[in-house]
DNA sequence: ATTTCGGATGGGAACGTTCCCATCCTAGTG
DNA sequence: CACTAGGATGGGAACGTTCCCATCCGAAAT
């Protein structure tokens, strides 16, 4: 029997005597310092390291050095295939800037955010990307002042100090807009979650009411938990049925509010494009339902990576020296049949 | 000006005093011992605490008692739907034990897997839920003679001391083929990845075979990449014009191949029910496609559920003295228009 | 009154790193 | 040849915890 009963790790002070060495230049070693041993130091410490299977452990050069490594990335909703493609794109980021990802979903829930930040704030992470519902404001404030660069991902905060990057909210709603009197709809209704806080749903609404304003179309807006289809689906019935039967179109503000109200037309056996339909995401399925889905495609990778950047510039660049930055992309359209009568 | 230039976070040092304690105490107070204190001296604790917005550093509590609180994931493909929601239940399991989730997305990779289950181990997670593409065996197999405990999702490693949980993958595709001959369809088309290594897609093509061979239908498997549909797209042209014209069904193996092979029966102008689809994984969208896509849904939340499950269990029962468990989950079939002639 | 016990508290040694300072050596310089 | 510069290496003190041992005290038991 040549295992031993509980093969605790291989530590670096092992490392160094098996090699002859000391701890510190095996640390060296690991901590990207190679070139300062000499060739043969370097091949002795490999070769050691090899043989004991070492890895260094992250907690504890985390706890010296304050580097942990990780960033934290905070979800509003894991199931929003938005986010996991920002998230996409954040992870990639961080892994060529070899840095790992902490990732904490809060399934919408104002508690969760809170205790996640916290969470995620004791294991030092050096950035975090906040993509939240609720308006955790104090505890992200707390954490901006203890000099953790800051990324809010799609959503303005008043007083914090933090960089937020998103969608060109009022450009996308507009584009829509133009897009839908283009193709000869006159009356539209908005879907939307509840538009609470600083969230965009926000600002795609306030654009949506000066667009329509501004456009002289008929609009009106739902704007409802999507929870149970019912509410939608009554309003979409009164929306069908209206009088004078200019031609009418829904615009969604995301990708559940697509989502349901595909589910809710398709049960009102509406015909799409007769009754048009766009929707804001561009999800997997928009091309296959019907004669497609017309989107508003973000650049969700992109977004990720932006973040990423944001905040390593930020932390090279003397924490709080350089105002918050806004980044914006654009929304880029995709026709489909939804939207031709 | 009252803030100071770098406001480090405050230690449980500096909380001790503050509240006139011994760091001793403060420990116990956030290390879930206060029953231990007199309520006094917790009253005092939490004062300080608070004042001083004082959060344990989980850096240097892994590294004292080698209790990191981390729980890490491997994920082949973050942007599948299913994974997603098996790392939702993961997700919840693991805050319901006080523990966070340390996600990693390896994009398929071998070599990120490689790297990212040593980044992981490197973080000394207590725990490892691995759901992967390739066959790290050889680094599984040394994170399990570490003591590390590991699930592996919906995939048996030969020689790895691992629980594994996953999908009931022979009767899954039982119930696929008696659905689809009930249904009336006599020849079938299999669609999948190529089921390269131990993963799932072996089980299921094998016993696709096995069960066409035992029911006495006629059946082929097209296994290729489904990155362009140009392939799949051909398969199935010649599938729909085969000789015969015995009634005929498509069975993807996974949500990827019921995406792809959707496209390509659109493409083709294929009328769905006339020609069977099933698909194993329920999606958002397989209500809205057409009659909507027959599948047969996985409990996700549940298998994720069981992962952790299983971690605990095992971390708890003496690491290696009980063997490991198979856990395995059944489909339910949600029977749609696409399998209705 | 003495002993014993147990609950509340505190001191200090780890844990595995990093990093500031040596120290040692070799080669270049005057 | 004495002196120095600088590259290679190593020793040891942090980092912020946890946890093993005290220590201290009042109450119960003798």
């Amino acid at each position: 029997m040549t295992t031993p009963s509980l093969p605790r790790r291989a530590t670096i002070l092992e490392v160094a005597r098996a090699a002859g060495a000391s701890k510190t230049s095996v640390s060296r070693y690991f901590g990207g310092e190679r070139e300062r041993l000499s060739r043969e130091l370097q091949g002795r410490i490999a070769e050691a390291a090899r043989r004991l299977g070492y890895h260094p452990n992250q907690m504890a050069r985390g706890l010296k050095g304050g580097r942990s490594r990780l960033i934290g990335m905070l979800v509003a909703d894991i199931r929003n295939p938005f986010s996991v493609a920002v998230m996409h794109g954040v992870e990639q980021a961080c892994r060529e800037q070899g840095l790992s990802l902490l990732v904490c979903n809060t399934d919408n829930d104002p508690a969760q955010e809170r205790d996640h930040l916290a969470l995620l704030a004791s294991y030092r992470v050096e950035g975090l990307v906040v993509n939240a519902a609720g308006s955790p404001d104090r505890e992200l404030q707390g954490l901006a002042e203890q000099g953790i660069p800051l990324v809010l991902l799609d959503r303005e905060l008043g007083e914090v100090e933090a960089e937020v990057v998103g969608l060109d909210n009022a450009r996308a709603v507009d584009l829509a807009l133009d897009h839908l009197q283009g193709q000869g709809y006159r009356e539209l209704l908005y879907v939307s979650e509840p538009p609470e806080q600083a969230s965009p749903r926000q600002a795609r609404l306030s654009r949506f009411r000066q667009g329509i304003e501004a456009r002289d179309l008929a609009g009106t807006a739902h704007c409802q938990p999507l929870d149970d289809g019912e509410s939608l689906q009554r309003t979409i019935a009164d929306f069908l049925a209206r009088p004078g039967g200019a031609p009418g179109a829904l615009l969604c503000a995301n990708g559940n509010a697509t989502l349901a109200a595909t589910r809710a037309l398709q049960a009102l056996g509406a015909r799409l494009g007769e009754t048009g339909l766009l929707g804001i995401d561009e999800l997997d399925w928009c091309a296959l339902v019907g004669p497609g889905i017309t989107t508003l495609a973000q650049p969700t990778e992109a977004i990720g990576r932006a973040a990423v950047e944001c905040l390593m510039h930020r932390r090279e660049a003397g924490d709080r020296t350089t105002p918050a930055r806004r980044v914006h992309f654009q929304a880029s359209l995709i026709p489909r049949g939804s939207t031709r009568r």
